[in-house]
DNA sequence: CCAGTATACTGAAACGTTACAGATTGCCAA
DNA sequence: TTGGCAATCTGTAACGTTTCAGTATACTGG
């Protein structure tokens, strides 16, 4: 039994099987290969034909069957984003996955996302792609600077873009927001508030972007001659309870910090939080400067501080570096690094 | 140009290519049908032999190549999720995406994201997905009580599942969330606190939960003895801003309502910052009851009520129905109600 | 001992596409 | 005239899978 499926009510007029370059040959009466090299602009067409089997591929529809073109090419048309289902942020998510179909829009592409859980070994998910070689491209994220995903896709072979920059010696396209920026952008922010008692809450340890922020928050402390208050118990991977929970435990202690950088939306919300838990207010006994993805940190409390980092732009770029790989760039000229805007106090 | 890494055949069992039928018969000493039919369980084959090709096979890691599949059998093994890029909320994409592949997961189906833009016929993508037979199910929200891409999808025979309700009389597999008892019991809770001047801010006008929504309010009014306060300028698609600008101008009314209900906790941050750019205070002046996916929303006033909407079960759930379509189900039986928690106040 | 039949297996064809190796034509130089 | 060559076009095979229509063997009942 042949399962496609295909009108059943074929009411419509014109019986309308889907075409393929079979219907083209019969209708345009030229050879099946003829067709399928008009189509594709090939120099030894004439021009006149050329033209016209692509008037009548328009006319009725024609789309080439992607099954047909993978099995013989290998192309699967395929771009796949990789994410982790316990630790993303959902505003990462949205954003990333809305930036690269922007770009894939006009293109042949489609997106598959392909998840991997706590539980599974990160390049569990990269090698079934590569192995079954179900994409032509792929993004990760949560990059680690010794990333054993980007290694085995460069290995392989495999055009691919990472969300964070690696440190192996290895080239390959990447997308960043620049982290060392804005740790050092908060640190001064803060330090023209007149703190100078900082603690930070961190991105993820072992992910490249906690080296980067995290080398950029201890630059700029020396720089203005503040000093660091570890807060080495949380970082944004950890729930809000977590994160609110130890946040107060920070501010009750007599060396707490007057200032605190956080590195995620969500990890404010719980920090603002804990400080209101351990009695003090926000603005008056400390300062928050915050990275946020869409613009609800103002809501939350005016007196935050908010460098933005634009996830949309981030997928986007990545996709744009995919498919110039696959396009056959030099993946060492398909790198971008956005810098933070300025840090934002509430404008009413 | 051929990609593939060569073209001999691969009856060497020695080269690193992927295994393929073929392959599993050189080494079995079988033919490729005998092959093809042991690895799914065919009648006509010996159990001797059945558990030899499928030893052989799972030892060498034979995974079916997913183009020949799909080009003999029109099988995609693709669910689609097809999502509007301008009007999801952002917890929903994520939710939902996790909440679909989790069950996909130990399936053969990939999910592959069709997006579609505000300038677009929302009909666009769904009809590319049924022309070019690129999924074996979709699933679609914002859904409307005459849906046009339900009953076009109806008519052409392809399963699907949709993220609300419609109204036509025709049947398919739908999971939603109550919103009817939603309002309800958000009516209830507000009267319980002496509130009786009530307004709404709804789903978007034309989508099926906004009937419910309006329906559930306006009966609880009733039920509870507390009367309207219209708000129709703006619903949960509108922006921030609009949101918040137009919350004020309603709250600075000399007939302003004592009481809130919002159908998402985004437009329920707006709403707060518009009551208190009208100087007034939550829990005070004015209580709000607010539907929200993620725990935010305690965070950021605890004065706020909240009722939880589990987006990610709605994936797995829609991900179930379509499966379960696919297979061959009822499309009858594969429609889910969820119901609303309580109107939960903040718990220290 | 034979036809009949159940059991276990098999080759060929087809899905739609592209690459390869021709095939046909017209034209020009020798 | 002949051979060569450029310009166009074409048939066949192959990608990996499933289905159709078998084949070969062994076993059954009469």
């Amino acid at each position: 039994m042949d399962r496609r499926i295909t009108k059943k009510g074929n009411d419509d007029a014109s019986g309308k099987e889907r075409p393929t370059l079979k219907t083209l040959a019969f209708m345009t009466g030229l050879g099946v290969t003829t067709v399928s090299r008009a189509l594709k602009d090939a120099p030894e067409i004439g021009a006149e034909t050329r033209r016209r089997v692509q008037l009548v591929a328009k006319q009725i529809g024609y789309r080439p069957n992607r099954a047909g073109v993978r099995l013989r090419t290998g192309k699967t048309n395929v771009i796949s984003l990789v994410l982790n289902t316990e630790h993303e942020l959902m505003s990462f998510v949205s954003d990333i996955i809305y930036g690269v179909t922007e770009v894939i829009a006009d293109t042949p592409y489609h997106l598959i996302v392909t998840p991997y859980s706590r539980s599974q070994d990160p390049l569990d998910p990269v090698r079934y792609l590569v192995e079954t070689g179900s994409a032509d491209g792929v993004i990760i994220s949560r990059t680690q600077p010794n990333d054993p995903r980007a290694r085995y896709m460069l290995e392989h072979g495999v055009p691919f873009a990472t969300h964070g920059r690696t440190d192996m010696g290895l080239v390959h396209p990447y997308h960043d927001f620049d982290n060392y920026a804005f740790a050092g952008e908060a640190v001064r922010a803060l330090a023209a508030k007149g703190r100078n008692r900082l603690a930070l809450v961190t991105p993820p340890v072992g992910l490249t972007y906690f080296r980067y922020t995290v080398n950029g928050f201890a630059d700029a402390l020396s720089e203005v001659g503040a000093s660091e208050v570890p807060f080495n118990t949380v970082s944004i991977d950890h729930t809000i309870e977590q994160i609110r929970m130890r946040t107060a435990q920070l501010m009750r202690r007599d060396d707490r910090p007057d200032g605190i950088i956080s590195s995620a939306a969500a990890a404010t919300l719980a920090v603002v939080a804990g400080i209101e838990d351990a009695g003090l207010k926000l603005g008056r006994d400390v300062d928050v400067v915050s990275k946020q993805s869409s613009e609800v940190l103002h809501l939350f409390r005016r007196e935050l501080l908010v460098v933005n980092e634009d996830f949309r732009l981030a997928g986007s770029e990545l996709a744009r570096a995919v498919l110039g790989w696959i396009a056959g760039k030099e993946p060492g000229s398909l790198q971008s690094l956005s810098k933070p805007s300025e840090v934002l106090p509430y404008r009413g």
